[in-house]
DNA sequence: ACACAATATTAGCAAAGTCTAATATAGATA
DNA sequence: TATCTATATTAGACTTTGCTAATATTGTGT
């Protein structure tokens, strides 16, 4: 693989990994991969403040990690596409089997 | 998966990937799938300044995602372990394929 | 209309990350 | 010994991130 290419790549590459590398963004991640998830069950499972936890919110939007459903009062969220789907499973497979 | 034991593997692989997350250091991994590299050459496909470049490198080296082997005046690097290899590997499969 | 519930936004501060500039170390060579 | 080459380290400035505290928005029920 060509130099520039690989530089391109890195940086989309690290863009995306750079939205995850929070643990509590991880968390929210890793509760999605069996679908929607609405914000007010994911932070049943924080311990941060609403505010706090929203902007972790945010950023998983802004970087469209995640993408939402709205539902009333509620925001239902899930994994923004496939390749994030896929970099969640592999996270799985090397860490947690 | 208990949510306590998700929260302490997200956490463990959020330090991972912060780790990996600057492009920097990134293209500095994608470089060694396949085999040790020395730092001058890295350094190569680099533009940061020398010093930049080392510190880069020592975050790399103080986290545990790379191991070195001296050799003279040169100093080689390659990734730590099987799971940092895998991480790469999927990276390349998810984005570059 | 009022109050409540779920969620988002903003300002401001402290902590962490990333650079430059200068200096240090350690092996090789004259 | 003096010098060169490869690499690392340190201090300081600047930028980014992640929090708290306060406030805003939007839908729902009375």
């Amino acid at each position: 693989m060509d130099m520039n290419d690989m530089k391109e790549r890195a940086t989309e590459v690290a863009d995306v990994l750079k939205t995850m590398t929070h643990p509590e963004r991880l968390m929210v991640l890793c509760q999605l991969v069996d679908g929607e998830v609405s914000a007010s069950q994911l932070q049943e499972n924080s311990t941060l403040s609403q505010s706090a936890f929203s902007q972790h919110l945010a950023v998983l939007r802004k970087n469209n990690i995640v993408k939402v459903r709205k539902e009333s009062q509620s925001v239902f969220y899930s994994l923004a596409d496939a390749r994030i789907e896929a970099l969640i499973a592999s996270f799985y497979k090397i860490f947690c089997e």
